[in-house]
DNA sequence: TCAGGTTACATAGACGTCAATACATTGATA
DNA sequence: TATCAATGTATTGACGTCTATGTAACCTGA
């Protein structure tokens, strides 16, 4: 009866792709509650948690190329939850900061993201989480090391 | 030294959303090769696979929305990979199949896929594998439940 | 038989994303 | 100093995706 001669690989890779639309999807519930996309919430709160940063900076470290972060960053900043700022030492580069406006709302996101977190991956344990958070790090590093 | 306030769930959260976006851009280049996208021959391959198929029907086995299928196999019909066919039975229906090309394609994108999510899920054991696609299954499922 | 709710699909508008490109600045080298 | 490659951003065009909506067909109950 068991017609799986479908690789392993290729079957979490299906499973990968599905179960990360699904929670990308209620994240966006979660924190469309507070009128906010989930990609947004997540740059305002890199941007303050790491302020002043480069533009490059936070895009590798939100992991979006650095055009997506550009463009998202001018909605921010078009909503007065961000700054950009002339780097004193290099005039290519834009530190980025947050406004007044953006810290009180990214300490609300912020928040709001980590019970989301909380919530979406509840089915798991702590210590199944350590173990998923290992392998997603090393499915992730795998290709951009030193090679 | 650790600072590491940050709760756990929010931190899996990150690597999740990094490591998804690094794995699907992966997937792009190696099924780049093969002049397909990813969604693409995900599609055909599952259309292949299970034909004659409803729209709605593809459209949750793959994790996509009704509307996005409808978009994507539209293209499809006009590069004359798939074919839609009105269903005796429920004229709302389609009754999607692949035509010679289309069967002929999902071979070898099937096959390049395979290669791919072979390659990608290299860095994890089988047995790390089936743990992960388990945590996936559980991650996707909550929620979608009897509740 | 027909009215109203449900289901299947298509379409429209918005968003996040990418790669590729253009532009300005920097740094290193001749 | 003049030049040229490398670096930091912004812009553009394409794609996949969603939700919301429209339309046609189905089904059920009076």
């Amino acid at each position: 009866m068991p017609q799986s001669t479908r690789p392993i690989a290729a079957e979490v890779a299906d499973e990968f792709s599905r179960t990360a639309k699904v929670l990308v999807r209620r994240f966006d519930e979660r924190l469309g509650e507070y009128g906010v996309s989930t990609p947004r919430s997540r740059l305002v709160a890199e941007i303050a948690r790491s302020q002043p940063i480069r533009l490059t900076e936070l895009a590798s470290t939100v992991g979006i190329a650095q055009g997506t972060a550009s463009t998202l960053v001018d909605a921010l900043v078009r909503d007065g939850l961000v700054e950009r700022h002339a780097s004193a030492d290099d005039r290519r580069a834009v530190l980025l900061r947050v406004t007044e406006d953006g810290a009180a709302l990214a300490h609300q996101w912020t928040a709001a993201y980590e019970r989301a977190a909380d919530e979406l991956l509840r089915p798991l344990t702590a210590r199944e989480l350590t173990t998923l958070r290992g392998f997603l790090q090393r499915l992730g590093d795998a290709g951009t090391e030193t090679e």
